[in-house]
DNA sequence: TATGAATGAGTCTTCATTCAT
DNA sequence: TATGAATGAAGACTCATTCAT
């Protein structure tokens, strides 16, 4: 149980189950086979951070989550079922994570430039998640979609603001993700300077045609304070 | 017997061997080992190209390029070993070729834009070759590491001429690599527009700085004619 | 299931299994893995009976033991932890049968001759059994020394009676299991007479240090009967 | 080139071939089969040193003796063969060597002790080649045989001579065999005392029916100096 | 639902043996 | 005879999946 999508983790040091909170409402109401499922994703994620997705054994998998090795069919039916909903949950609780903290924020590249940066300073404080992520983005293409998606609505917005100027948005939404992602890959190699989650911020605000002025102010302001989640 | 590192390969349709020249060569000269060691990489290849370099498996390689099973443990011990192999002959085929265009352009962005398309149109045309690159790039991190090398002249020179503007040497590359294999990808999923290989260089170039009216014109630049090899 | 480590198998023809009383109890308590278990140990010792325990191929295991391949390796991990097992297992079944059958007798030289007797008899009846301890002997260290650790006290003790005399207790012990070893081979390759259990007793007895008269004496004389188990 | 059947080598340290004096005439008359042919049997023997008969793998044999995979089979056809050829070899050389250490002595049990002890001392000056033949031993029932056959004209003189009286030849026969070997296999588990070579030779002249007093007054007699080989 | 023993197809790996040179 | 690449049968081992309890 040690790691989350959250981006921006509450407890400093250990890391809280995605959805600790969902999770315990559930076991209050007796709801069991929901928390084998949460162990199972959890067990997962962190096999992630270590192997890639291929290499999951789903005996391993079991040992893991301490479950014994047949319930877990109880569950997926397939590795690749395991590794769809460990990117679902991720997907789902990043992109929820991102939008909180852009929540109020209008202008489209600056919201491009703190989901960028979210990720990159979340990448550079648990590695371990970040090498999860990296490996699953590796095998799971709908991840890569799940991600391009999410931004899509923020680029069109920068777009329509005049702040950017590129060809095609399924190349520019692409080079997003994957700028982002080799960022990480950095990351997890031990490369990481204060400041480059704003490096990488402004070259892709750059790629996606803003001057390169504009993109640095946009890429180093400060983030939104995170609002407190009640 | 189908693959090649060729960026351009000199026939069209079926692809030539990387070193089918040699090859014939070794033949001549009865140098069976490296003929069998040629097949069991063309073999590799075109496995990846189907699936990822995890799950190749050496029996299948065996039958792939025509050998038996055993014959396989006479060149490699592992797969990973294979990987490597696979991986180093297509950086320095892909390294050599690149080389061969730009010769004569001394201009840094018009080097590296040349370089950008060169790929991205290859894996237009041969969308095998590109999923198999794909699929080398992913598990191979020599390989990412290979091109960078390789781009990395050609990027300082554009810093130096003024053309670039950047604040990561290291998260630049990065980016212009994933960029180019996200751009692949694009491709492989059967999304490729006349014109993307330039699209994707301007994007590539004004994430190192340039603005974009430059970008856009060293973009679409005429390409080098290939000089006639002998 | 043919084998047993009974030196005096109760039915003949036909060999119990060393455990099959408690096999039952066991299969009754559903205690499954047990009995595949030893299972796979009777098979296994039926074919050290035919080849060394070098060759011993789990595949081969398995089918004898009438499991899948797979169930091997949730029992045993190598050849030699089978080789283990079986070892132990005949190694404690033999030490219980001669405690047993020696149950009563004081005389150091005398229980020795016993138990020497014993294996012979033993070896003659049952020369499969006979051959399988062999190969297991060869190959496991262990049962030698384990074999050797049960018979140190009644050499001690008949040296401390008087009755032997040697320079080397380590030796002697050893003299005395490859003595009787090489005996089991004699009959293993056809070679036995009525009486050449008391012929080796006498033997080893001298050797021990015992006066060939008193030697011969001890060696012919009647085996105690069998207690009967309830 | 480090083993010899030699029971007492004549250089100190260094080991010289069985037949090297043989070999080098014949490398003098250019005999080059002859030379690889020993070279193998050299090479088999360093290998039975550390791993059992069973495991000698063909290939590694040919490393072991410097030629080619496929050379191995101009001499022998399976690594029974092989085993066979050394086996036949070492009892050759064997005999020959304690022939040359009794000869001159008339006395039966004598030249028992004389056999005895010289085997258990070339063990303990050299435990590689003790390794070897207990390996060769193991798995070579040919071995054992010749062995004894070697020491049945003595042990008749002996019994002829009313120093022994034994039951059995055969069974007295192959516990000898057996007892020598089980010394040599404590001499390479480590243990081994001065004397031990009298001990054994003791045991087993009294196993033959030798009283122990008279049977240690053989056992511990000078060893008579090997005559100069020319 | 949970368990975990059993399964067996799929792979990996070794190595005796052959054969063209 | 010597070489050593190629062979392929044999065996080791893994692991997704099933199923009786």
């Amino acid at each position: 149980m040690w790691y989350t999508g959250a981006l921006f983790p509450s407890e400093t040091g250990a890391i809280r189950m995605t959805s600790s909170a969902e999770n315990e409402k559930l076991t209050r109401g007796h709801k069991k086979k929901a928390r084998t499922r949460q162990q199972l994703l959890d067990a997962a994620l962190k096999i992630y951070a270590h192997k890639g997705a291929g290499e999951l054994a789903l005996n391993e998998l079991a040992q893991e989550a301490g479950v014994s090795n047949g319930t877990v069919y109880n569950y997926f039916r397939t590795k690749e079922e395991v590794l769809d909903a460990v990117s679902l949950a991720q997907a789902e609780a990043l992109s929820h994570e991102v939008a909180l903290i852009s929540r109020g924020v209008a202008d489209g590249a600056e919201r491009v430039a703190i989901g960028i940066r979210a990720f990159i300073r979340r990448a550079a404080q648990d590695r371990e998640w970040a090498s999860a992520l990296i490996n699953i983005v590796r095998y799971a293409e709908g991840m890569r979609s799940a991600l391009g998606d999410y931004v899509r609505h923020d680029v069109r917005t920068g777009l329509s603001q005049g702040q950017f100027d590129y060809s095609s948005e399924d190349l520019a939404i692409r080079l997003l993700v994957s700028g982002v992602i080799s960022a990480m890959i950095a990351i997890v190699e031990g490369r990481y300077e204060n400041g480059d989650d704003s490096t990488v911020a402004a070259m892709l605000l750059q790629a996606l045609g803003m001057a390169r002025p504009q993109a640095l102010l946009v890429a180093v302001k400060a983030l939104p304070s995170l609002p407190v989640e009640e």
